[in-house]
DNA sequence: ACGGCCTCATGAAACGTTTAATGTACGGGT
DNA sequence: ACCCGTACATTAAACGTTTCATGAGGCCGT
């Protein structure tokens, strides 16, 4: 493995004239520079970030650790973050929870031991045990689509139990009486707030159904499972548009109708969710916005002057109604 | 920022004991180990990577550098990638270079720097420079959803060609003379061949639509586009599922009935076809598989036990007929 | 009683950088 | 002729680990 010491033989100078052709070329004369440059390229050396980062303390790279990367809407929240980390020179890697617990924690001392600039993640239940790891070693983190009181972290997150009353208000409002919610696990903040979002609705009987993950797989699942009840609920509403998608698989292989016999109000708006058989109406979250504005609130934290006070920033859902649930 | 010396003071130990206690714990009688541990406890100790790896030189990391993760069939990739990982008790990072070149270098470069243990890609265009800094570093990489000859590197890949070919020989043997050929750019090696793939299939009068990106909206685009010529085309082949929605949301929203005014075929079978407005005829590729084997066959490279000759592991694609071509 | 072995702990070197402090040479102003 | 400043280049320390070689006791068998 090539090192700066060979690159400094070869080029007939000291490993810190070496270092400052790499760093602070302005302080090295022209002829030395080209030189150094010219050994650099015959031997093909790549600098050890490692041995950097060890010596600065500090690396170039955040992180995102996301609920699950099969889901659109954690992609948008990622690209987001990736124009903001960008526009500061910074990288961004990704890392996929999958929505399991333990994944999460391994990730998450893995990126305290790599000693990451800072943290962007969606965590699945309360991670208090791994992020005390992040407060002590002062690598600043930054929630998102899940919202804490300031004095622990900065966060970005949308009003879920608005958007959760927002699209039950639709369905009552549009003459449903019996109404099915499908929705995740309630370890996640996500599905909590909505179902607190549904329940201040009233003007309708609620049925829930409960899924362990927010994929199409689980809502075909709900989508058979919603068939078999009986009473029969007249629409349903999803915690996700991937859930949504699936229910309407279910229904069209049922040949049970879309809007007219079964109403859907998924929640996301993903860019599958109007092109689907019967464009659904969704909640829509600004993804992209929210993953640059996290990104750009832990930019700020790790910046040299001062660290700026927490913030807690909330976006709020909208309604777009398309077919899937027009009278 | 605590680090194993503190710990050591703590514990009235030599720093010597406390790695031991971390790395080697069999090799420390047990009255010390606890008081080492809870030294760490107490104190938060979380060790630094960057050091440790510039004394093991190399890192327990696998990176994933991936053309488009809003596209879920590279996500389903990562999450093959991912499984097979864990199983060698490696981690995963998945960087995305949305189909920017400038990107992809800069994740290389990025990469080649952290010395990661190894890197699964699936290029945009030709990435010699930059992989010639991994041959040097003698960083493994392995490449996805592309073929190169074995001398090169490891790849595994689906074959395109024949891919192209199914579809195409599927539209043409249901009856179509006048088809569509929405594409992405030439750049992409799977372009490439799903076009000659297309070429190989005689029967058909073909017109090629050329989109930049894969994505939704170029789909839309190209699907308006598609609507312009004249003497229509009776159907469509896109060359990925997420462009074929795109088409389909434009024929759907034009009043254009599918598949009876204009079949489509898609590519990737991704969960979304089955469950779009006409589910999507497509061609089937075994995602997942393909991301376990790739990283498979890079652990293997990696493995201390000498390593192993190269591979090309090429899969066969599959077409999966649903509505959205039926006659 | 003594050598040898085993168990456990330690000291010190090494990994590849960056950078502060120091050194050298040379030209110009007095 | 001397001093100083400028412009480069170098020496050496430091970052936080891991590990090898060594040391210190205690126990066993002879």
């Amino acid at each position: 493995m090539v090192g700066i010491k060979d690159v400094a033989e070869r080029a007939g100078v000291s490993i810190a004239t070496v270092s400052n052709v790499v760093n602070h070329p302005h302080l090295v004369a022209e002829a030395t520079r080209t030189r150094v440059r010219s050994a650099i390229e015959e031997l093909g050396y790549v600098r050890d970030e490692s041995a950097r980062q060890l010596r600065a303390g500090r690396s170039r790279i955040i992180a995102l650790l996301v609920l699950d990367l099969g889901n659109p809407f954690f992609v948008d929240i990622v690209r987001g973050a990736e124009e903001a980390a960008h526009d500061h020179g910074l990288n961004v890697i990704s890392c996929n929870s999958g929505q399991r617990v333990e994944l999460e924690t391994s990730y998450l001392s893995l990126l305290a031991e790599q000693r990451v600039r800072g943290v962007l993640l969606s965590p699945v239940g309360t991670p208090g045990g791994s992020l005390a790891a992040f407060r002590r070693t002062g690598t600043p983190y930054v929630l998102v689509d899940r919202k804490v009181p300031e004095k622990d972290a900065s966060s970005v997150s949308v009003d879920d139990v608005a958007g959760g009353a927002l699209a039950m208000r639709h369905l009552v409002d549009t003459g449903h009486e019996r109404v099915a919610f499908v929705n995740g696990p309630d370890i996640l903040a996500q599905c909590r707030d909505r179902r607190a979002g549904v329940r201040t609705v009233s003007g309708a009987e609620v049925t829930v159904l409960e899924v362990d993950h927010l994929d199409v797989a689980s809502g075909r699942d709900a989508g058979a499972r919603l068939l078999g009840i009986s009473p029969r609920p007249t629409a349903v509403f999803c915690a996700n548009d991937l859930l949504a998608l699936g229910v309407l698989q279910a229904m069209v292989g049922a040949g049970v109708r879309v809007p007219s016999e079964m109403a859907i109000v998924g929640y996301d708006d993903n860019e599958f969710a109007a092109a689907a058989a019967v464009p659904l109406t969704s909640v829509r979250q600004p993804a992209r916005r929210i993953g640059r504005t996290a990104a750009e609130l832990l930019i700020a934290e790790t910046s040299d002057d001062g660290p700026r006070e927490r913030r807690a920033v909330v976006f709020t859902p909208e309604l777009v109604v398309r077919r899937s649930s027009q009278v």
